[in-house]
DNA sequence: CGCGAGCTTGACGTTGTTCAACTAGAGTGG
DNA sequence: CCACTCTAGTTGAACAACGTCAAGCTCGCG
């Protein structure tokens, strides 16, 4: 079991954490938050951080792709929001809750490490420019999440499936070309409709030029339009 | 204008904010905060701060009822979260933001005072715990609009009708009959859909005697069957 | 008294969901 | 190596939900 836990797949010189967090405290008390500290890989699909359970330990996610996943109580999933590394998860629930609020889920491979929350806590305490920085990770969440927020909610599904595509390719692919990692099912559950929906939608794009659809792979070919949709609702 | 300015609604004793603020900084300090504080008034409709401009200053609410309001490029509205005093506003862009990402606007008479920004930071930079429980009241707004955000996405406009009447019930007006405070184009903008069909909606649930409708005047009766149709979708 | 803003109502067309049938590819076991 | 099954994706049609529109109403205010 140790052995497993201890096992390393890079090293943590490399690491963007480390980088940043020397900016503001003492190498030795860094070494005390690596030394709590695990590094992990999830397959795609995974769970990372479960909804509902106590959360003991931040994610460093140093690599991957991941979504915020909230499942109400019909058992219904929606995506509040899409990241990639470099990101600090779980930090959703810092200021405001004991148990975390959503589950966190890998959607392409990931990599990372465990972060020991009462250990960063007290370290951060301490040195408030370091709380600072680290709140400013961890508030991403909410600020990305209030984009999706903002497109459901007076958008319909031309306009919303217009602002994910782009979403994806600005700030997840940065590509005007990219293999979706979701389903179609997923896809329906970041933009609020149906998968149905969904693939109606995107067949439309792709007849009319805006797109290429080929399968998972999707080539924006006219970004224009596909903004012009997205503002228009 | 100084003469304005300077205008006092109410004793600092009596507020709040010294309360707790005193628990965590000494006096003295909270006294530079508070000769750079100014207390306000704001009637039914005023904007407190407006999206866009810089934020210069928090208002520490003391009394009434605000919405917080985003517009979109094409003029249309969105309310993404209804608060009630006690609250820090405008801290939604403390780790953020320089400038308001939203507006927030007074739908009840509203009392308050404005607390200059980088004092508060510098003194909470200097206390963590303070600095954490300012955090706490800031971000508070963003728990609150995920409520808001999770019912719009996946619920049809029944369940969010029924949410934002539960809503305004146990968190604003904290009774089962209240004086709605906004119009039904507000109400429209909560829920996410146009106006008449909040006003079908709403007739619907009195004529089977869900609430009781009285122009303004609503009254919960059965909020069990209410509970039931916001969970159902 | 008349005007205007907000509210209300019902009709109608559009949008989006649901359903059912079908296809393609991946994994499984004989 | 070929059925078989399972899952994800796709399609179109029927139906329900929702927005838009147009008309009329109410109430407060000049």
């Amino acid at each position: 079991m140790d052995q497993i836990n201890h096992q390393r797949y890079y090293d943590c010189d490399d690491c963007l954490f480390k980088t940043i967090s020397c900016q503001y405290i003492q190498k030795e008390e860094f070494e005390k938050l690596r030394s709590k500290s695990v590094q992990l890989r999830y397959k795609k699909g995974e769970v990372i951080l479960k909804q509902g359970a106590k959360s003991t330990h931040f994610l460093f996610l140093r690599k991957g792709i991941i979504k915020f996943n909230y499942e109400d109580e019909n058992g219904k999933n929606l995506i509040l929001s899409i990241n990639k590394a470099p990101a600090l998860i779980g930090g959703a629930n810092l200021v405001n809750a004991e148990f975390n609020l959503f589950s966190v889920c890998a959607i392409e491979e990931c990599e990372g490490c465990t972060i020991d929350v009462a250990l960063l806590t007290r370290i951060a305490l301490g040195n408030t420019l370091y709380l600072f920085k680290m709140l400013q990770f961890i508030t991403d969440i909410f600020r990305s999440s209030i984009f999706n927020f903002i497109s459901l909610a007076h958008k319909q599904v031309n306009g919303r499936i217009a602002d994910i595509l782009i979403f994806l390719s600005q700030n997840i692919y940065l590509s005007n070309s990219f293999v979706l990692s979701l389903s179609r099912q997923e896809f329906a559950e970041f933009a609020g409709c149906s998968k149905e929906n969904v693939i109606h939608t995107l067949r439309k794009f792709h007849n009319e030029g805006l797109i290429t659809l080929e399968g998972k792979k999707i080539v924006l070919n006219d970004t224009e339009r596909l903004l012009k949709i997205s503002k228009h609702g």
